[in-house]
DNA sequence: AAACTAATTAAACGTTTGTTTAATTTTAAA
DNA sequence: TTTAAAATTAAACAAACGTTTAATTAGTTT
């Protein structure tokens, strides 16, 4: 029974991986199942067998690719070393790591809270996956405005600005090749030095804006 | 033949605004030509008799609503009375009115980018939407740095920081409740207090950001 | 008032949708 | 090797989809 087991599993991940890019791509309504089915491999069927529904599958997307992307502030909120500027500048460091190379998954939650549709997906969404992370964020700025160490800036619209200005370059590849003067084919998102390019910016604004001179 | 066609033209709003709004709800595929109908009060066929296809009414909104949010940005690049981080001050007030005040088109706009679906839409969205605007505030921007009234910063991540805030927000009521701590039923975006909140905000950040010391 | 065009309607078109069924194959345990 | 459960399949389901048709009503022009 173990093997049989593991193959189910890596089929149900697989079929998780191939929807969540067309999901990303197309949208959850433009996907069909029978889409899902010949990109995954797999008989239609299959999808409803394991996921029992579409949206289902959809709500297991979410949560399966949700827990791949926790726990990693938090190490730095809690990490005595580093200063208020220092783990600020962790954090940007880390969101841009983690959104860029997760900017599929990221695409498709954008897309959800977007849409006024599944409330309760939408809720886990704000519950579950960006309530936290902005709890961590706006913990470390309050304590830094408390220390002196930053000046007494706006924590909330703060954060929006951090996560604003990665979100707004990965919205979308022709925009952001545009609004950069890249040409039509370049993929900024595997770029290095792209990634590099945003994070200094980040931690120039943030220099700016939170440390008292 | 005048009040007849005054007539039709009034439909033709009358439809591309509930369209509007179910789209930017719903989405492009999860809207049948049957609710808008429905909402709209008119019959079924009566969509495609005026716009020919679903997707043609898409694209006349795009057309029509974007029409309508143009040319203001010009004024201020070419108003010999502002000096740079005045003309900054300006275009966060102007970016943060109209993207409030067409919250719901914005949101269907954003929708369209994120997906990799009606290449030409999208293209038409990136050429006539973003890309001139974006050209105005890096302009401003760029004088200002050669002027040595601003610092030598990065000017397309500076102009992703003010949209890509002003989009964080606008993105989901029940994301930006969460996060400013409201309760879920308030609704941010008619509230004049809170619309000063991030303009206030943005022109601290550009502030800092921009402005030599 | 007649003639013509545009607007509007209900009904039907063929597809595609998500999902289910019932039969078959594969797999693991006895 | 038999047996029972799980996995897989092709086929079918009703419902919903975007779109078209053909008939009717309304409006304008002559």
């Amino acid at each position: 029974m173990r093997p049989e087991l593991q193959k189910m599993k890596d089929k149900k991940q697989h079929i998780i991986e191939t929807t969540l890019h067309l999901f990303a791509e197309k949208g959850f309504e433009g996907t069909s199942i029978r889409e899902i089915a010949e990109k995954a491999c797999v008989n239609v069927a299959m999808v409803n067998y394991y996921f029992g529904s579409k949206e289902k599958l959809f709500e297991k997307i979410i949560e399966y690719k949700s827990f791949t992307t926790r726990g990693i502030l938090d190490e730095i909120l809690n990490n005595q070393s580093l200063n208020a500027i220092q783990k600020i500048e962790e954090i940007i460091d880390t969101y841009v790591q983690k959104l860029f190379t997760h900017r599929t998954f990221h695409r498709l939650v954008h897309q959800e809270l977007i849409l006024n549709q599944r409330e309760a997906l939408q809720d886990s969404i704000v519950n579950n996956m960006i309530y936290p992370n902005s709890l961590i964020v706006k913990t470390v700025i309050e304590r830094g405005i408390k220390s002196g160490e930053f000046k007494k800036v706006d924590p909330e619209l703060t954060i929006a600005s951090i996560v604003g200005t990665i979100n707004q370059v990965l919205l979308s590849k022709k925009s952001c090749n545009k609004l950069m003067n890249k040409a039509d084919d370049y993929i900024p998102y595997d770029d290095n030095k792209f990634k590099k390019r945003v994070s200094t910016h980040l931690k120039n604004l943030m220099h700016d804006h939170l440390l008292n001179k």
